[in-house]
DNA sequence: TAGTGGTCTAGACCACTTC
DNA sequence: AAGTGGTCTAGACCACTAA
Protein backbone atom coordinates (compact mmCIF):
# COMPACT_ATOMS: atom_id res chain seq x y z
CA UNK A 1 0.00 0.00 0.00
CA UNK A 2 2.00 2.81 -1.08
CA UNK A 3 -1.37 5.33 0.06
CA UNK A 4 -2.05 5.10 -3.72
CA UNK A 5 -5.25 2.75 -3.60
CA UNK A 6 -8.12 4.66 -3.29
CA UNK A 7 -8.95 5.77 -6.94
CA UNK A 8 -9.44 3.83 -10.19
CA UNK A 9 -5.65 4.01 -12.11
CA UNK A 10 -5.86 5.33 -15.49
CA UNK A 11 -4.15 7.80 -17.60
CA UNK A 12 -6.00 10.61 -16.45
CA UNK A 13 -5.67 9.81 -12.54
CA UNK A 14 -1.99 9.95 -13.09
CA UNK A 15 -1.83 13.01 -15.21
CA UNK A 16 -3.83 14.61 -12.32
CA UNK A 17 -1.76 13.42 -9.88
CA UNK A 18 1.32 15.01 -11.84
CA UNK A 19 -0.31 18.15 -12.32
CA UNK A 20 -1.30 18.06 -8.61
CA UNK A 21 2.41 17.66 -7.59
CA UNK A 22 3.20 20.74 -9.78
CA UNK A 23 0.84 22.90 -8.99
CA UNK A 24 1.47 22.71 -5.26
CA UNK A 25 5.73 22.87 -6.06
CA UNK A 26 6.05 19.90 -5.06
CA UNK A 27 7.65 19.95 -8.62
CA UNK A 28 9.29 22.94 -9.29
CA UNK A 29 9.04 24.88 -12.82
CA UNK A 30 11.69 23.48 -14.87
CA UNK A 31 11.74 20.35 -12.33
CA UNK A 32 12.05 17.03 -13.66
CA UNK A 33 9.32 14.63 -13.61
CA UNK A 34 9.40 10.60 -12.25
CA UNK A 35 10.48 8.64 -15.45
CA UNK A 36 8.03 6.61 -17.39
CA UNK A 37 9.29 3.28 -15.63
CA UNK A 38 9.39 4.58 -12.08
CA UNK A 39 5.40 6.36 -12.64
CA UNK A 40 4.93 2.21 -13.98
CA UNK A 41 6.13 0.18 -11.28
CA UNK A 42 3.87 3.18 -9.03
CA UNK A 43 0.65 2.96 -10.52
CA UNK A 44 1.07 -0.71 -11.97
CA UNK A 45 0.14 0.28 -14.88
CA UNK A 46 1.42 -0.43 -19.10
CA UNK A 47 4.16 2.09 -20.02
CA UNK A 48 2.02 2.94 -22.76
CA UNK A 49 -0.53 4.05 -20.30
CA UNK A 50 1.74 6.55 -18.40
CA UNK A 51 2.67 7.99 -21.50
CA UNK A 52 -1.15 8.88 -22.23
CA UNK A 53 -0.72 10.49 -18.80
CA UNK A 54 2.36 12.53 -19.92
CA UNK A 55 0.64 13.58 -23.32
CA UNK A 56 -1.88 15.43 -21.65
CA UNK A 57 0.30 17.41 -19.46
CA UNK A 58 2.17 18.06 -22.82
CA UNK A 59 -1.44 19.01 -24.52
CA UNK A 60 -2.45 21.40 -21.72
CA UNK A 61 0.90 23.18 -21.67
CA UNK A 62 2.06 21.69 -18.22
CA UNK A 63 5.49 19.77 -19.09
CA UNK A 64 7.71 19.49 -21.79
CA UNK A 65 9.98 16.04 -23.19
CA UNK A 66 13.06 15.43 -24.79
CA UNK A 67 13.15 11.75 -26.23
CA UNK A 68 16.04 10.09 -24.29
CA UNK A 69 16.57 12.84 -21.82
CA UNK A 70 13.06 13.17 -19.41
CA UNK A 71 10.05 15.22 -18.86
CA UNK A 72 9.87 18.33 -17.16
CA UNK A 73 7.44 21.05 -15.64
CA UNK A 74 7.64 23.82 -17.87
CA UNK A 75 9.00 27.50 -16.71
CA UNK A 76 6.38 30.28 -16.74
CA UNK A 77 8.81 32.73 -17.94
CA UNK A 78 7.80 36.60 -16.57
CA UNK A 79 5.52 37.25 -19.47
CA UNK A 80 6.59 40.98 -21.63
CA UNK A 81 3.88 43.10 -21.25
CA UNK A 82 3.15 44.73 -23.89
CA UNK A 83 2.07 48.50 -23.68
CA UNK A 84 0.90 51.16 -26.03
CA UNK A 85 3.92 52.91 -25.08
CA UNK A 86 5.89 51.01 -26.98
CA UNK A 87 4.70 53.14 -29.86
CA UNK A 88 5.48 56.27 -28.04
CA UNK A 89 6.61 59.04 -31.09
CA UNK A 90 9.52 60.22 -28.99
CA UNK A 91 11.36 56.80 -29.63
CA UNK A 92 11.69 57.33 -33.55
CA UNK A 93 10.71 60.69 -34.33
CA UNK A 94 13.41 62.90 -31.79
CA UNK A 95 15.88 60.43 -31.95
CA UNK A 96 17.50 59.45 -34.75
CA UNK A 97 17.90 55.33 -35.24
CA UNK A 98 21.02 55.27 -33.25
CA UNK A 99 20.19 57.33 -30.79
CA UNK A 100 17.28 54.24 -30.36
CA UNK A 101 19.54 51.29 -30.65
CA UNK A 102 22.00 52.90 -27.59
CA UNK A 103 18.98 53.64 -26.03
CA UNK A 104 18.18 50.25 -25.90
CA UNK A 105 21.77 49.07 -24.83
CA UNK A 106 21.94 51.58 -22.05
CA UNK A 107 18.26 50.06 -21.24
CA UNK A 108 20.11 46.60 -20.24
CA UNK A 109 18.84 45.02 -22.78
CA UNK A 110 20.87 43.46 -25.37
CA UNK A 111 20.55 44.73 -29.05
CA UNK A 112 21.99 41.84 -31.28
CA UNK A 113 21.30 42.04 -35.14
CA UNK A 114 21.06 38.44 -35.28
CA UNK A 115 17.94 38.66 -32.92
CA UNK A 116 15.62 39.47 -36.06
CA UNK A 117 15.50 38.47 -39.52
CA UNK A 118 14.00 39.93 -41.76
CA UNK A 119 12.76 39.71 -46.08
CA UNK A 120 11.06 41.97 -47.92
CA UNK A 121 9.00 40.73 -50.80
CA UNK A 122 6.39 42.22 -53.18
CA UNK A 123 3.44 39.67 -52.82
CA UNK A 124 -0.18 39.54 -54.07
CA UNK A 125 -2.80 41.11 -51.42
CA UNK A 126 -4.52 39.03 -49.08
CA UNK A 127 -7.87 39.76 -48.65
CA UNK A 128 -7.24 41.40 -45.41
CA UNK A 129 -4.33 43.09 -46.09
CA UNK A 130 -5.93 44.66 -49.62
CA UNK A 131 -9.16 45.83 -47.65
CA UNK A 132 -6.99 47.17 -45.00
CA UNK A 133 -4.57 49.10 -47.56
CA UNK A 134 -7.34 49.95 -49.48
CA UNK A 135 -6.03 48.33 -52.77
CA UNK A 136 -7.64 45.73 -54.79
CA UNK A 137 -7.39 42.33 -53.84
CA UNK A 138 -4.35 40.25 -55.12
CA UNK A 139 -2.54 43.94 -56.19
CA UNK A 140 1.39 43.75 -55.54
CA UNK A 141 2.22 44.94 -52.09
CA UNK A 142 5.55 45.31 -50.13
CA UNK A 143 5.31 42.25 -47.42
CA UNK A 144 8.39 42.64 -44.31
CA UNK A 145 8.53 39.50 -42.70
CA UNK A 146 10.26 39.66 -39.49
CA UNK A 147 11.05 36.71 -37.03
CA UNK A 148 11.81 37.65 -33.45
CA UNK A 149 14.14 36.09 -31.11
CA UNK A 150 14.94 36.62 -27.42
CA UNK A 151 18.63 34.87 -26.56
CA UNK A 152 17.74 32.92 -29.54
CA UNK A 153 14.57 31.54 -29.08
CA UNK A 154 12.36 32.94 -31.55
CA UNK A 155 9.03 34.60 -29.77
CA UNK A 156 6.86 35.90 -32.53
CA UNK A 157 6.93 36.81 -36.30
CA UNK A 158 5.27 39.83 -37.63
CA UNK A 159 4.70 40.79 -41.03
CA UNK A 160 4.07 44.14 -42.31
CA UNK A 161 2.41 45.69 -45.35
CA UNK A 162 2.57 48.38 -47.17
CA UNK A 163 1.57 50.49 -50.63
CA UNK A 164 3.86 50.32 -52.91
CA UNK A 165 3.70 53.99 -53.63
CA UNK A 166 4.16 54.82 -50.30
CA UNK A 167 7.29 52.96 -49.90
CA UNK A 168 9.08 51.99 -53.60
CA UNK A 169 12.76 53.01 -53.35
CA UNK A 170 12.69 54.04 -49.32
CA UNK A 171 14.93 52.17 -47.19
CA UNK A 172 11.68 50.23 -45.63
CA UNK A 173 11.82 48.15 -48.42
CA UNK A 174 15.71 48.02 -48.98
CA UNK A 175 16.97 44.14 -48.80
CA UNK A 176 19.17 45.36 -46.13
CA UNK A 177 18.27 44.62 -42.75
CA UNK A 178 17.10 47.85 -40.97
CA UNK A 179 17.15 48.71 -37.45
CA UNK A 180 14.85 46.51 -35.49
CA UNK A 181 11.51 47.35 -33.82
CA UNK A 182 8.49 49.36 -35.11
CA UNK A 183 10.69 52.60 -34.57
CA UNK A 184 12.27 52.39 -37.40
CA UNK A 185 9.62 51.43 -39.76
CA UNK A 186 7.84 54.65 -38.12
CA UNK A 187 10.39 56.72 -38.84
CA UNK A 188 10.46 56.38 -42.48
CA UNK A 189 6.62 56.88 -42.74
CA UNK A 190 7.41 60.21 -40.50
CA UNK A 191 10.23 61.60 -43.11
CA UNK A 192 8.03 60.76 -45.94
CA UNK A 193 5.57 62.86 -44.19
CA UNK A 194 3.28 60.10 -43.41
CA UNK A 195 3.44 60.57 -39.64
CA UNK A 196 1.72 57.89 -37.64
CA UNK A 197 -1.19 59.17 -35.56
CA UNK A 198 -3.71 56.71 -34.52
CA UNK A 199 -3.75 52.96 -34.59
CA UNK A 200 -6.36 50.01 -34.14
CA UNK A 201 -5.08 46.62 -32.50
CA UNK A 202 -7.09 43.35 -32.93
CA UNK A 203 -6.24 40.31 -30.56
CA UNK A 204 -7.08 36.78 -30.85
CA UNK A 205 -6.30 33.46 -29.57
CA UNK A 206 -5.78 29.99 -31.01
CA UNK A 207 -3.72 26.85 -31.10
CA UNK A 208 -1.28 27.06 -33.60
CA UNK A 209 -0.90 25.40 -37.25
CA UNK A 210 1.88 22.78 -38.23
CA UNK A 211 4.23 25.48 -40.08
CA UNK A 212 3.51 28.32 -36.79
CA UNK A 213 4.56 24.92 -34.78
CA UNK A 214 8.11 25.12 -36.64
CA UNK A 215 8.44 28.64 -37.14
CA UNK A 216 8.32 29.59 -33.73
CA UNK A 217 9.60 26.09 -32.90
CA UNK A 218 6.68 26.10 -30.35
CA UNK A 219 6.20 23.36 -27.47
CA UNK A 220 2.85 21.37 -27.39
CA UNK A 221 0.32 22.54 -25.77
CA UNK A 222 1.37 26.13 -26.80
CA UNK A 223 -1.34 28.66 -27.90
CA UNK A 224 0.01 31.71 -30.49
CA UNK A 225 -2.14 35.11 -29.82
CA UNK A 226 -2.51 36.63 -33.66
CA UNK A 227 -2.68 40.33 -33.26
CA UNK A 228 -3.59 42.63 -36.34
CA UNK A 229 -2.66 46.20 -36.40
CA UNK A 230 -3.62 48.86 -38.66
CA UNK A 231 -1.57 52.27 -38.72
CA UNK A 232 -3.23 55.85 -39.43
CA UNK A 233 -2.02 59.07 -40.36
CA UNK A 234 -3.96 61.75 -38.86
CA UNK A 235 -6.03 62.31 -42.18
CA UNK A 236 -6.50 58.50 -42.01
CA UNK A 237 -4.52 57.32 -44.40
CA UNK A 238 -3.37 53.69 -43.83
CA UNK A 239 0.10 53.33 -44.18
CA UNK A 240 0.59 50.05 -42.64
CA UNK A 241 -1.15 46.91 -42.13
CA UNK A 242 0.70 44.23 -39.69
CA UNK A 243 0.04 40.70 -38.38
CA UNK A 244 2.25 39.30 -35.53
CA UNK A 245 1.80 35.51 -34.54
CA UNK A 246 2.78 35.61 -30.66
CA UNK A 247 3.86 32.70 -28.43
CA UNK A 248 1.03 32.94 -25.63
CA UNK A 249 3.14 32.38 -23.25
CA UNK A 250 5.50 35.05 -23.29
CA UNK A 251 3.19 37.81 -23.75
CA UNK A 252 0.67 40.18 -22.16
CA UNK A 253 -1.06 43.08 -23.90
CA UNK A 254 -1.77 46.32 -22.00
CA UNK A 255 -4.28 49.03 -23.03
CA UNK A 256 -5.44 52.01 -20.68
CA UNK A 257 -8.31 54.07 -22.22
CA UNK A 258 -10.73 56.49 -21.13
CA UNK A 259 -14.60 55.23 -21.10
CA UNK A 260 -16.36 56.24 -24.63
CA UNK A 261 -18.97 58.92 -24.10
CA UNK A 262 -21.03 58.82 -27.23
CA UNK A 263 -23.36 60.81 -26.55
CA UNK A 264 -21.10 63.63 -24.94
CA UNK A 265 -18.96 62.71 -28.56
CA UNK A 266 -22.22 63.51 -30.88
CA UNK A 267 -22.84 66.80 -29.39
CA UNK A 268 -19.46 68.14 -29.90
CA UNK A 269 -19.42 66.76 -33.31
CA UNK A 270 -22.67 68.93 -33.76
CA UNK A 271 -21.31 71.69 -32.30
CA UNK A 272 -18.02 71.16 -34.69
CA UNK A 273 -19.98 71.16 -38.04
CA UNK A 274 -22.75 74.45 -36.66
CA UNK A 275 -19.50 76.44 -36.37
CA UNK B 1 -3.13 0.43 -54.37
CA UNK B 2 -5.40 3.52 -53.14
CA UNK B 3 -2.51 6.24 -54.44
CA UNK B 4 -1.66 6.26 -50.88
CA UNK B 5 1.80 4.06 -50.81
CA UNK B 6 4.36 7.06 -51.33
CA UNK B 7 5.43 8.28 -47.87
CA UNK B 8 5.90 6.58 -44.63
CA UNK B 9 2.62 5.68 -42.73
CA UNK B 10 2.05 6.34 -39.35
CA UNK B 11 -0.33 8.93 -36.72
CA UNK B 12 1.50 11.68 -37.83
CA UNK B 13 0.75 10.82 -41.58
CA UNK B 14 -2.53 10.59 -41.29
CA UNK B 15 -2.98 13.65 -39.16
CA UNK B 16 -1.55 15.78 -41.54
CA UNK B 17 -3.57 14.13 -44.34
CA UNK B 18 -6.56 14.46 -42.38
CA UNK B 19 -5.74 18.00 -41.68
CA UNK B 20 -5.22 18.64 -45.00
CA UNK B 21 -8.45 17.54 -46.28
CA UNK B 22 -10.01 19.63 -43.22
CA UNK B 23 -8.27 23.14 -44.66
CA UNK B 24 -8.44 22.13 -48.20
CA UNK B 25 -12.26 22.26 -47.79
CA UNK B 26 -12.53 18.94 -48.89
CA UNK B 27 -14.34 18.17 -45.22
CA UNK B 28 -15.91 20.95 -44.61
CA UNK B 29 -16.55 22.88 -40.75
CA UNK B 30 -18.84 20.34 -39.18
CA UNK B 31 -18.54 17.57 -41.70
CA UNK B 32 -17.91 14.42 -40.72
CA UNK B 33 -14.40 12.35 -40.86
CA UNK B 34 -14.31 8.85 -41.83
CA UNK B 35 -14.56 6.39 -39.38
CA UNK B 36 -11.75 5.15 -37.39
CA UNK B 37 -12.56 1.33 -39.02
CA UNK B 38 -12.30 3.32 -42.38
CA UNK B 39 -8.89 4.78 -41.80
CA UNK B 40 -7.29 1.45 -40.37
CA UNK B 41 -8.58 -0.05 -43.81
CA UNK B 42 -7.13 2.71 -46.18
CA UNK B 43 -4.05 2.77 -44.11
CA UNK B 44 -3.37 -0.63 -43.19
CA UNK B 45 -2.51 0.59 -39.40
CA UNK B 46 -4.05 -0.57 -35.67
CA UNK B 47 -6.92 1.12 -34.62
CA UNK B 48 -4.97 2.39 -32.13
CA UNK B 49 -2.63 4.07 -34.38
CA UNK B 50 -5.41 6.25 -36.09
CA UNK B 51 -6.98 6.86 -32.90
CA UNK B 52 -3.37 8.62 -31.96
CA UNK B 53 -3.86 10.56 -35.34
CA UNK B 54 -7.24 11.41 -34.08
CA UNK B 55 -6.01 12.61 -30.47
CA UNK B 56 -3.30 15.08 -32.64
CA UNK B 57 -5.80 16.72 -34.40
CA UNK B 58 -8.21 17.32 -31.60
CA UNK B 59 -5.35 18.62 -29.82
CA UNK B 60 -4.88 21.40 -31.98
CA UNK B 61 -8.04 22.29 -32.11
CA UNK B 62 -9.02 20.63 -35.48
CA UNK B 63 -11.43 18.32 -34.81
CA UNK B 64 -14.11 17.24 -31.82
CA UNK B 65 -15.14 13.74 -30.90
CA UNK B 66 -18.06 12.09 -29.43
CA UNK B 67 -17.92 8.42 -28.24
CA UNK B 68 -20.39 6.59 -30.31
CA UNK B 69 -20.90 9.37 -32.47
CA UNK B 70 -18.08 10.54 -34.98
CA UNK B 71 -15.40 12.72 -35.21
CA UNK B 72 -15.99 15.97 -36.85
CA UNK B 73 -14.32 19.05 -37.82
CA UNK B 74 -14.38 21.83 -36.05
CA UNK B 75 -16.97 24.86 -36.57
CA UNK B 76 -15.34 28.13 -36.59
CA UNK B 77 -18.44 30.51 -35.33
CA UNK B 78 -17.70 34.15 -36.20
CA UNK B 79 -16.24 36.04 -33.61
CA UNK B 80 -17.90 38.00 -31.29
CA UNK B 81 -15.66 41.59 -31.87
CA UNK B 82 -15.42 43.34 -28.26
CA UNK B 83 -14.25 46.61 -28.57
CA UNK B 84 -14.17 49.47 -26.45
CA UNK B 85 -17.47 50.77 -27.11
CA UNK B 86 -19.02 48.14 -24.68
CA UNK B 87 -18.25 50.62 -22.02
CA UNK B 88 -20.09 53.45 -23.68
CA UNK B 89 -21.39 55.90 -21.09
CA UNK B 90 -24.70 56.12 -22.39
CA UNK B 91 -25.46 52.70 -21.96
CA UNK B 92 -25.33 52.58 -18.59
CA UNK B 93 -25.63 56.48 -17.50
CA UNK B 94 -28.47 57.80 -20.16
CA UNK B 95 -30.43 55.10 -20.37
CA UNK B 96 -32.28 52.76 -17.27
CA UNK B 97 -31.80 49.39 -17.22
CA UNK B 98 -35.20 48.58 -18.33
CA UNK B 99 -34.57 50.78 -21.53
CA UNK B 100 -31.19 49.04 -21.65
CA UNK B 101 -32.72 45.55 -21.51
CA UNK B 102 -34.83 47.05 -23.89
CA UNK B 103 -32.01 48.41 -26.46
CA UNK B 104 -30.80 44.47 -26.37
CA UNK B 105 -33.96 43.35 -27.23
CA UNK B 106 -34.69 45.59 -29.90
CA UNK B 107 -31.08 45.05 -31.63
CA UNK B 108 -32.05 41.50 -32.37
CA UNK B 109 -29.82 39.69 -29.44
CA UNK B 110 -32.47 37.70 -27.63
CA UNK B 111 -32.03 38.41 -23.79
CA UNK B 112 -32.45 35.54 -21.87
CA UNK B 113 -32.06 35.86 -17.78
CA UNK B 114 -30.65 32.50 -17.88
CA UNK B 115 -27.69 33.51 -20.27
CA UNK B 116 -26.22 34.67 -17.05
CA UNK B 117 -26.32 33.17 -13.77
CA UNK B 118 -24.42 35.15 -10.73
CA UNK B 119 -23.19 34.29 -7.44
CA UNK B 120 -21.47 37.36 -4.71
CA UNK B 121 -19.80 36.45 -2.07
CA UNK B 122 -17.46 37.42 0.63
CA UNK B 123 -14.10 36.24 0.16
CA UNK B 124 -10.48 36.82 1.04
CA UNK B 125 -9.02 38.98 -1.65
CA UNK B 126 -5.91 37.32 -3.41
CA UNK B 127 -2.59 39.33 -4.01
CA UNK B 128 -3.72 40.44 -7.12
CA UNK B 129 -7.13 41.75 -6.26
CA UNK B 130 -5.57 42.82 -3.07
CA UNK B 131 -3.30 45.37 -5.02
CA UNK B 132 -5.50 46.44 -7.67
CA UNK B 133 -8.29 47.71 -4.98
CA UNK B 134 -5.45 48.63 -2.52
CA UNK B 135 -6.69 46.80 0.35
CA UNK B 136 -4.70 44.66 2.68
CA UNK B 137 -4.30 40.95 1.17
CA UNK B 138 -6.32 38.38 2.84
CA UNK B 139 -8.68 41.16 3.65
CA UNK B 140 -12.35 41.20 2.59
CA UNK B 141 -13.47 41.82 -0.56
CA UNK B 142 -16.63 41.32 -2.52
CA UNK B 143 -16.58 38.65 -5.13
CA UNK B 144 -19.48 38.91 -8.00
CA UNK B 145 -18.54 35.45 -10.19
CA UNK B 146 -20.86 35.18 -13.36
CA UNK B 147 -21.15 32.23 -15.79
CA UNK B 148 -22.31 33.48 -19.26
CA UNK B 149 -23.50 31.78 -21.91
CA UNK B 150 -24.76 32.12 -25.65
CA UNK B 151 -27.66 29.97 -26.92
CA UNK B 152 -26.76 27.26 -23.76
CA UNK B 153 -23.10 27.50 -24.41
CA UNK B 154 -21.23 28.97 -21.76
CA UNK B 155 -18.44 31.59 -23.55
CA UNK B 156 -16.55 33.35 -20.22
CA UNK B 157 -16.75 33.80 -16.81
CA UNK B 158 -16.50 37.31 -14.77
CA UNK B 159 -14.97 37.55 -11.69
CA UNK B 160 -15.38 41.34 -10.18
CA UNK B 161 -14.20 42.50 -7.25
CA UNK B 162 -14.80 45.35 -5.16
CA UNK B 163 -14.17 47.25 -1.75
CA UNK B 164 -16.58 46.51 0.50
CA UNK B 165 -16.99 50.35 1.58
CA UNK B 166 -18.10 51.44 -1.65
CA UNK B 167 -20.91 48.94 -2.53
CA UNK B 168 -21.78 47.15 0.49
CA UNK B 169 -25.78 47.98 0.64
CA UNK B 170 -26.43 48.23 -2.83
CA UNK B 171 -28.18 45.90 -5.38
CA UNK B 172 -24.65 45.28 -6.82
CA UNK B 173 -24.09 43.04 -3.78
CA UNK B 174 -27.61 41.69 -3.69
CA UNK B 175 -27.90 38.22 -4.28
CA UNK B 176 -30.72 38.32 -6.74
CA UNK B 177 -29.54 38.24 -9.70
CA UNK B 178 -29.65 42.19 -11.23
CA UNK B 179 -29.32 42.60 -15.14
CA UNK B 180 -26.87 41.63 -17.25
CA UNK B 181 -23.68 42.93 -18.45
CA UNK B 182 -21.24 45.57 -17.91
CA UNK B 183 -24.02 48.31 -17.94
CA UNK B 184 -25.56 47.10 -14.68
CA UNK B 185 -22.86 47.62 -12.40
CA UNK B 186 -21.43 50.71 -13.75
CA UNK B 187 -25.19 52.30 -13.28
CA UNK B 188 -24.45 51.10 -9.55
CA UNK B 189 -20.71 52.99 -9.76
CA UNK B 190 -22.81 56.36 -11.06
CA UNK B 191 -25.60 56.46 -8.61
CA UNK B 192 -22.88 56.33 -5.80
CA UNK B 193 -21.21 59.04 -7.64
CA UNK B 194 -18.22 57.01 -8.42
CA UNK B 195 -18.64 57.41 -12.02
CA UNK B 196 -16.37 54.99 -14.08
CA UNK B 197 -14.15 57.18 -15.94
CA UNK B 198 -11.17 54.82 -17.48
CA UNK B 199 -9.78 51.49 -17.24
CA UNK B 200 -6.74 49.11 -18.04
CA UNK B 201 -7.28 45.83 -19.70
CA UNK B 202 -4.56 43.21 -19.78
CA UNK B 203 -4.97 39.70 -21.90
CA UNK B 204 -3.15 36.89 -22.10
CA UNK B 205 -3.89 33.44 -23.64
CA UNK B 206 -3.13 30.04 -22.15
CA UNK B 207 -4.41 26.31 -22.25
CA UNK B 208 -7.08 25.73 -19.42
CA UNK B 209 -7.01 24.17 -15.95
CA UNK B 210 -9.25 21.25 -15.53
CA UNK B 211 -11.51 23.72 -13.80
CA UNK B 212 -11.87 25.95 -16.81
CA UNK B 213 -12.36 22.92 -19.11
CA UNK B 214 -14.82 21.91 -16.52
CA UNK B 215 -17.14 25.12 -16.07
CA UNK B 216 -16.58 26.26 -19.51
CA UNK B 217 -17.48 22.99 -21.11
CA UNK B 218 -14.19 23.35 -23.61
CA UNK B 219 -13.67 21.28 -26.32
CA UNK B 220 -9.84 19.83 -26.46
CA UNK B 221 -7.25 22.30 -27.93
CA UNK B 222 -8.95 25.23 -27.12
CA UNK B 223 -7.18 27.73 -25.16
CA UNK B 224 -8.41 30.68 -22.79
CA UNK B 225 -8.17 34.28 -23.01
CA UNK B 226 -7.29 35.72 -19.66
CA UNK B 227 -8.75 39.58 -19.55
CA UNK B 228 -8.26 41.16 -16.45
CA UNK B 229 -9.86 44.99 -15.91
CA UNK B 230 -9.28 47.46 -13.57
CA UNK B 231 -11.61 50.33 -13.40
CA UNK B 232 -11.37 53.83 -12.42
CA UNK B 233 -13.27 57.13 -11.07
CA UNK B 234 -12.14 60.45 -12.52
CA UNK B 235 -9.53 61.06 -9.57
CA UNK B 236 -7.95 57.53 -10.11
CA UNK B 237 -10.29 55.73 -7.31
CA UNK B 238 -10.12 52.02 -8.53
CA UNK B 239 -13.92 50.49 -7.70
CA UNK B 240 -13.49 47.65 -9.86
CA UNK B 241 -11.26 44.84 -9.92
CA UNK B 242 -12.49 41.83 -12.48
CA UNK B 243 -10.82 39.14 -14.67
CA UNK B 244 -12.77 37.09 -17.29
CA UNK B 245 -11.56 33.61 -18.87
CA UNK B 246 -12.82 33.52 -22.17
CA UNK B 247 -12.71 30.53 -25.11
CA UNK B 248 -10.42 32.16 -27.25
CA UNK B 249 -12.16 30.72 -30.36
CA UNK B 250 -15.60 33.03 -29.55
CA UNK B 251 -13.60 36.23 -29.13
CA UNK B 252 -11.43 38.99 -30.46
CA UNK B 253 -10.52 41.90 -28.71
CA UNK B 254 -10.36 45.06 -30.34
CA UNK B 255 -8.23 48.64 -29.42
CA UNK B 256 -8.40 52.07 -31.04
CA UNK B 257 -5.72 54.84 -30.20
CA UNK B 258 -3.94 57.47 -30.61
CA UNK B 259 -0.06 56.85 -30.56
CA UNK B 260 1.13 58.40 -27.66
CA UNK B 261 3.94 61.20 -27.34
CA UNK B 262 5.66 61.34 -24.28
CA UNK B 263 7.58 64.13 -25.45
CA UNK B 264 4.37 66.11 -26.47
CA UNK B 265 2.75 65.37 -23.04
CA UNK B 266 5.52 66.04 -20.68
CA UNK B 267 5.97 69.58 -21.99
CA UNK B 268 2.11 69.90 -21.33
CA UNK B 269 2.12 68.60 -18.05
CA UNK B 270 5.53 70.92 -17.05
CA UNK B 271 3.12 74.09 -18.79
CA UNK B 272 0.19 72.86 -16.36
CA UNK B 273 2.52 72.69 -13.30
CA UNK B 274 3.59 76.48 -14.10
CA UNK B 275 0.33 77.90 -14.49
C1' DT C 1 -28.29 -3.84 -31.28
C1' DA C 2 -24.82 -2.64 -34.35
C1' DG C 3 -21.46 0.69 -34.92
C1' DT C 4 -18.84 4.31 -33.02
C1' DG C 5 -14.91 6.25 -30.34
C1' DG C 6 -12.06 5.53 -25.80
C1' DT C 7 -9.01 2.94 -22.59
C1' DC C 8 -5.90 -0.38 -21.41
C1' DT C 9 -2.55 -4.38 -21.71
C1' DA C 10 1.59 -6.77 -23.42
C1' DG C 11 5.32 -6.51 -25.87
C1' DA C 12 8.52 -5.26 -29.91
C1' DC C 13 11.30 -1.84 -31.67
C1' DC C 14 13.21 2.75 -32.47
C1' DA C 15 15.55 7.41 -31.52
C1' DC C 16 17.71 10.09 -28.60
C1' DT C 17 20.51 11.55 -24.41
C1' DT C 18 23.60 10.85 -20.88
C1' DC C 19 27.48 8.81 -18.90
C1' DA D 1 26.15 1.02 -23.07
C1' DA D 2 22.37 1.93 -20.34
C1' DG D 3 18.47 4.48 -19.73
C1' DT D 4 15.17 7.62 -21.47
C1' DG D 5 10.85 8.83 -24.09
C1' DG D 6 8.21 7.75 -28.68
C1' DT D 7 5.78 4.74 -32.01
C1' DC D 8 3.42 0.92 -33.40
C1' DT D 9 0.98 -3.72 -33.31
C1' DA D 10 -2.59 -7.01 -31.72
C1' DG D 11 -6.25 -7.67 -29.30
C1' DA D 12 -9.59 -7.31 -25.20
C1' DC D 13 -13.01 -4.66 -23.30
C1' DC D 14 -15.88 -0.59 -22.23
C1' DA D 15 -19.11 3.52 -22.99
C1' DC D 16 -21.76 5.92 -25.72
C1' DT D 17 -24.92 6.98 -29.91
C1' DA D 18 -28.07 6.22 -33.29
C1' DA D 19 -31.22 3.50 -35.94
Amino acid sequence: MTAKDKKPPGAQRIADDLRAEIESGEIEPGGKLPTTRQLVEKYGVTPETVRQAILRLKNAGAVTSRQGGGVYARNRPPLKRLGMQRYDKAKWRDSDEVAFIADRVASGREYNRTDQTQTVKLVPASREAAAALGVPEGSDVYARARLVREKGEPTHTLTSYYRPSHVEGTRLVDPTPGPAGAGGGFRVFYELSLEPDHMNEELCARMPTPTEVETLQLPQGEPVVVLKRTTYTADDTVIEYAVGIHCASRFSWNYSFKLPDSARDNAERAERQES
